[in-house]
DNA sequence: TGTTAGCACTCCAACTCCGCGAGTGCTAAA
DNA sequence: TTTAGCACTCGCGGAGTTGGAGTGCTAACA
């Protein structure tokens, strides 16, 4: 049942080559494959035994074979040596992370970019979410007649705003009461706890304090609201999908296209509650669309908490190697990013 | 020269046959037009002098006409009758917009989807920007050693923020009259002219209230920033391109995808100082990817001022009318969603 | 004079046919 | 166990063929 060492380099050599060419390789082409030393036929044979175990397929009889769904976990999970991360590709990042010291928003979108382009895949990056921040202010800003602008600063210096309603009527001391109280009981809580944890005690308070209380409360849940806000999602070189030989029929390359549109679709491929590097081959993703994609992604943190996602969406026949060193180093550089910047630029 | 009546009548018909089948059409297809009373040689005739003119072509000998870029031209000026918006359209718009009540750049947003998924085709939408609003509040919240967010509201509760940065040692008591200079100088102001007007003015001011002078300057011109932000863009229906005939070569699909992906160059298809309806067709776009597409657009606007663009790109062979229609009513609803939004939803 | 029927002609698109070549599996020899 | 040899398979691309849609032209007609 296990492969043989000869076995495993053929496996290997077959995904190598057929990730660079994406045509079916034949024996005679493996043979002329440096570290493999033996005869076509010998490898027809192990070919046809590899075949037989479900590590390769053949599109027709009489045609070279290429890996299956299968063959790609192996060589995923066994195979795959840890090779140097491609120079240029460091160099280009090293040299990205090092010119910026701007807004985190732009710097994770423009990863998106960077991503893409150097893997000439699609590229995903969910924001850094904002659940292990703490709030350091929280603002109610008049903009009309019973209207305002809750803003809430978070001790990164995220800023996220909510537009708040309360009766027309009500009087400026009370606004400025309710701004008191939340601040007072609110700063320093981390933003996941905002809703769950202080909803009652607050309440209380806020009766005993507030003449209006129903306005002071509807104010409470409208800015809780933020906390329920989804990740932002940026999508990065979408046109690569169609420079892929296998996505040159147009019906598959829509059906992709048409759901990396929906945004929110593309947060359920991430893995909820892993923080390393996970790859996802074929029907191993569950949307019926990707059944020969491979999505891979890795997490990127923030004081040692996971914060946010980066990840590849490719063909199956994807340089697994080289996207994973990428994959890999950039989620260091955002991490290390991330924490220069949150620490003070 | 000019065209005769019955000509008019087959350029049109011509126009709505091809832009519903793709085809290349005949003088028997046309024949078969519902208003158009006359034999195929007639028409045939007819066409024959339409080529010649320059409003039609063939693809090759014997084959059916289709329009040239000169015989759309023509009929968006000319013959292009203003119709019923698409009654399904209308009522789907008006749902959309009665039930939202959110916040201004989620429906901005959502709109480039509805718009898309309307004319089956890709929008674009080109976020309100905030240049006629004006200054309602200043904030520097500090976030650690030397550093603060500036946050500035406008009246019509836009929010916007940007990381400003000052000497460690800097007094608490100078912030404080940073912001208060600011306020004063600056609420009211419309964002278009927050640096242009007030920098020597204000530099004034500040080098009289402020120890700090430099560190007040900087933070000025920090939170400048904000004027300069480019505007938002928001791109729904990338993937309809695919569903467009001519676009089914991918080589065609990918340059025009690779184009919207990069946000800032949509931009400036929008022309700059126009306000109605514009249609650029096929070379009448100066870039060269676009020469076999139109781009449609229009303005929407809040308090009678243009404050942002709305457009539909999609191949030359589109429903001009429908989409046009589409356009119009989207623009209306648009810039009345934002004026009751903006005086108080 | 403008319109129409008829007809010969054109040309694309789709289909079939065929040969090439890359690749295989099997067998027999090393 | 490995390799050389050989017959066989099958997709692909080019050449030849055909059908049909559409044209332009001419001549007849209102």
């Amino acid at each position: 049942m296990m492969l043989t060492p000869r076995q495993q380099l053929i496996l290997s050599a077959v995904i190598e080559d057929y990730v660079r060419m994406a045509e079916p390789v034949g024996s005679r082409a493996l043979a002329k494959h440096e570290d493999i030393q033996f005869s076509p036929a010998t490898i027809r044979n192990e070919m046809a035994d590899l075949e037989e175990m479900g590590y390769l397929t053949q599109p027709h009889t009489s045609s070279g074979r290429i890996p299956s769904q299968k063959g790609y976990r192996f060589y995923v999970d066994n195979l795959l040596r840890q090779s140097q991360v491609d120079r240029d590709a460091g160099i280009y990042l090293k040299d990205f992370f090092t010119k910026r010291i701007d807004e985190v928003e732009q710097v994770v979108r423009e990863i998106s970019t960077v991503l893409s382009s150097l893997t000439k895949q699609t590229a995903i990056v969910l924001g850094p979410n904002m659940y292990t921040e703490k709030v350091r202010k929280i603002e109610l800003i008049p903009i009309g007649p019973g209207r305002a602008v809750a803003i809430l600063v978070t001790d990164t210096g995220h800023v996220e705003n909510v537009h708040v309603h309360f009766s027309e009527d009500i009087r400026v001391e009370d606004v400025e009461a309710i701004v008191n109280v939340l601040n007072d009981k609110l700063v320093g809580v981390p933003i996941s706890k905002l809703r769950s944890n202080l909803y009652a005690e607050l309440a209380e308070e806020l009766a005993r304090t507030v003449e209006r209380f129903e306005d002071a409360l509807a104010v409470l849940s409208e800015v809780c609201q933020v906390t329920d806000r989804e990740e932002t999602v940026y999508i990065g070189g979408t046109a690569n999908v169609l420079s892929q030989p296998e996505f040159h029929d147009v019906e598959k390359a829509q059906s992709i296209l048409s759901l990396l549109e929906q945004g929110g679709a593309v947060t359920t491929w991430f893995p909820k509650d892993e923080r390393g590097l996970t790859v996802r081959i074929g029907a191993e993703n569950s949307v019926g669309a990707l059944q020969d994609c491979t999505v891979m992604t890795t997490t990127y943190s923030l004081y040692g908490h996971p914060v946010g996602h980066i990840g590849v969406l490719g063909p199956t026949r994807m340089d697994y190697n080289r996207i994973m060193q990428i994959l890999q180093y950039t989620s260091a550089a955002l991490t290390e990013f991330l924490t220069r910047w949150s620490t003070g630029n």
